[in-house]
DNA sequence: GCCAATAATGTAATCGATTTCAGCAATCGC
DNA sequence: GCGATTGCTGAAATCGATTACATTATTGGC
């Protein structure tokens, strides 16, 4: 392997004026940095990353966790925050929690051991107490969550209200019978929509019914699988707000294969307005996210909190959504 | 930040001592096992990766270099290969070339920085001969891509043969007019694919027509595009053998916008068989591949490659593939 | 033409770990 | 009871860069 020591000998240079000529430093003649470069082209040098990170303690690299990559929600997040750290030279070094506490545990101390100047968290495991210890290392953000109880700001939008309108909207349709699918149940997301579709339901004088609530629901497979568990239900549901597009079509398809008529019998609202949203049929009522702003903003003041060195507070930024009002859930009335 | 030195200092050892114990050293008394785990405890000690890797020469970092997350195709793989590599504590450094030959240049350079142990390729924008030139530096597997000009392994599916396999197939349906559609013009995927059509055609002894390939096209919208541009031909297509299911959808769905009908007007066949295959009506045609068996191979393949230090060599490993035959390429013929 | 300021370069310390080597103590075999 | 082996520990070199400081050469002002 070579390394810069060669590189010096071979121009007939010191390390020092080699490493200045790397990094662009002012004060190096014309003359050596054309000798430098001559000699790190001949022996075909690269500088070793490993020692430039030690020596300069910091990596240009930046951790995200998320849950699962194959949930298009945080792949089309992923590509945002990318853009935003390509432009800054940032690399990004993406970790799949896969749901799992341990693993997300691992992810965390990255930031610990200094392999990234700063983390996003988008989804979330682990009490917010553990969560604010690892925070003390260095800058995090997060995403999609968030928690008062965290010296960490957050970027997401008002669950809580978005799952309040999309009820009242199933509500105004003529549901009386409104389930409600999520996946995790400590996460702060899943709170927030819980909480919305619990007080649109008491704001409508709608009885609550704990058989309508169903967690561990994450994708196509899973909202098959709740589709027959409502159909199993004695008293079924004639509308299901779920916290995913995937699940949203997953029971869709399922119904139709049971020749459930949507939105008649049974109307869906989903969440996120992916691309599948708009291919199921009937086309599926669904609240948009701006996903493309929410991953760009995280990572802008990501970006930020590591220039600052400033110690980070709690605060929330949200951003607006929009019911897209579609087949899945219209003309439920009369 | 506390160091080796602080916990060393700490215990009343030598540097060395907490650095076996950390490394899981044989030959550490038990006793100064737990001063060293106490000392560590106390201080919320954590070794930085950076000085490790420096001095031990190896990152447990691997790249997984693909184009754009937002394609579920590469959302599975990476899934699968991140199964794999969590199994081996190696962490995955997702790098998103966008099909950016640049982009992609940079991220091969993770290589000769040693920033990373080894490398999966998925994609590739630059020609074979400059990637021979980076696997020079370390361990490289092309999945999904392959080359007989790069000395690097590759497991991948025969394109070829799916190609010819997936046309035969329409022209058995009674297509007569096969139009091809697919993304990048020098990947090795294309240029299989395309030569399995244009065989398949000249097997049956159709012309081709080269208004009737259709590069650049990526997603959903490029489908639509697609379709658009395909309508606007004074010969139409009968058939369309497209290089991922999410353009197929997206013709379909701009086919059924138009009242034009899946299959009878214009038979469609995907590729990959994504969720999204069996969601869209009519159900798509489409050749899956094994992605999960592929992801895992490859990954095996680099992770062995890794320990074994040797020079790689051109090898192939060809996956199985099945063509899923569903309503949107049925029935055409009568 | 002299002194101060500035530019260019080198020396050596440093980042935080791992590992070789050597030293010492304890154990073993006979 | 003595030499050989084994187990435990520490000193110091090392990985490959960056950078504070020192040194020398050059320029500028008056």
């Amino acid at each position: 392997m070579t390394t810069i020591a060669d590189v010096a000998n071979l121009a007939g240079l010191s390390r020092a004026t080699v490493s200045r000529v790397i990094n662009n430093h002012p004060n190096v003649s014309e003359e050596k940095k054309r000798l430098v470069r001559e000699a790190m082209d001949r022996l075909n040098y690269v500088p070793n990353s490993s020692a430039q990170k030690l020596r300069s303690q910091k990596t240009d690299t930046i951790a995200i966790l998320v849950p699962v990559l194959t949930n298009p929600f945080f792949a089309y997040l992923l590509e945002a925050m990318d853009e935003v750290a390509t432009e800054n030279n940032l690399q990004l070094l993406v970790c799949q929690t896969r749901y799992d506490k341990e693993k997300e545990h691992n992810y965390l101390k990255l930031l610990m051991t200094k392999q990234v100047d700063g983390l996003i968290l988008t989804s979330c495991e682990n009490d917010w107490n553990s969560l604010a210890e690892y925070a003390k290392y260095g800058p995090m953000i997060l995403c999609n969550e968030s928690s008062e109880q965290v010296p960490v700001p957050a970027v997401r939008l008002d669950h809580e209200k978005a799952a309040f309108d999309a009820c009242c909207h199933l509500i105004e349709q003529g549901c009386r019978r409104i389930a409600f699918t999520y996946g995790d149940t400590v996460s702060s997301v899943t709170l927030g929509r819980e909480a919305g579709y619990k007080s649109a339901l008491s704001h409508h004088g709608i009885p609550l019914c704990e058989d309508l609530l169903v967690s561990q629901v994450y994708n196509l497979e899973d909202g098959r699988k709740a589709f027959n568990y409502f159909t199993s239900l004695k008293e079924r549901p004639d509308g299901i707000f779920t916290g995913s597009d995937q699940v949203a079509t997953g029971i869709i398809m399922e119904a139709k294969a049971n020749n459930i008529n949507i939105p008649d019998d049974l109307a869906i609202i989903g969440f996120d307005d992916q691309p599948i949203a708009t291919v199921v049929e009937p086309a599926l009522t669904t609240i948009r996210q701006p996903i493309k702003e929410m991953g760009k903003k995280a990572m802008e003041m990501l970006i930020e909190a590591i220039g600052q060195k400033e110690t980070l507070t709690y605060q929330e930024i949200l951003l607006p959504y929009e019911l897209m009002i579609r087949d899945s859930s219209k003309f439920k009335i009369n």
